[in-house]
DNA sequence: TATTAATTAGTAATGATTACTATTAATTAT
DNA sequence: ATAATTAATAGTAATCATTACTAATTAATA
């Protein structure tokens, strides 16, 4: 993978928030720095980086989010302003599932749904 | 709500099958009773029998697919052939939450990602 | 049986994402 | 430093899942 302006600012976008943002996010936020910049760039670079590790894809309804924080780790989903926050939960259900279903598990896709602390 | 063939028809499919089936399915399959039943009206429906809680909505990546199983439960989704099976977790995340995160959590989204039994 | 309003088929529109192509630009060998 | 190579880009068209729209149909009801 070689170096392009693009690449590296879309790194740096994503880098500046908590937020988990959409493509559209941060094609928009990129366009303050490159005007120019194709919405197709922003995806193909975005599935890149995913794919060498650097970010992660949450699946949020039908819309697709970016996270840098690429430990594993869970969210809490807002009902209500539909924030998605990061949260580390204790748990393991690799031996359950190998017991009662001979099931290999790899990854755990956990998201508690409520309503976040803003909004009680 | 009054009846209709057309959701007779969509229900019955749904509950003739565990297999999760998207919209797209649930479409060709009611085309083998009702050959002209528009797309949409099975999208209609599924979405009019989800919010009268006689099905459930799943999120799998970019697509939603249908369960007729409507209690809370979890997935195993395989990796190799994208089946997902219902499992029920024991877990209790609720306290957690509130004392850590001040979060009101309604319900938790869960799906275990690996490699099913029948290809290990 | 006539009236009313929910439901439908068919089609167009939307929104997110991917594919395509000619052009541009980062790297590499000269 | 310059030319050759090829990854990456901008711009646009295409795709896929889903929703919106509208005139016609049909289940319930008075």
């Amino acid at each position: 993978m070689r170096y392009s302006r693009q690449r590296e600012v879309i790194m740096n976008v994503i880098h500046s928030t908590s937020t988990h943002p959409t493509a559209d996010w941060v094609y928009k936020k990129t366009q303050q720095y490159i005007p120019n910049i194709s919405l197709g760039t922003v995806y193909r670079n975005l599935k890149q980086l995913e794919s060498d590790g650097i970010i992660a894809t949450i699946h949020d309804g039908l819309v697709a989010r970016y996270d840098c924080n690429v430990e594993k780790h869970d969210h809490l989903k807002c009902k209500v302003c539909g924030s998605l926050t990061d949260l580390k939960l204790d748990y393991d259900f690799k031996s359950t599932v190998k017991r009662k279903f001979n099931f290999n598990a790899d990854e755990v896709d956990l998201t508690i749904i409520g309503t976040c602390s803003k909004h009680i």
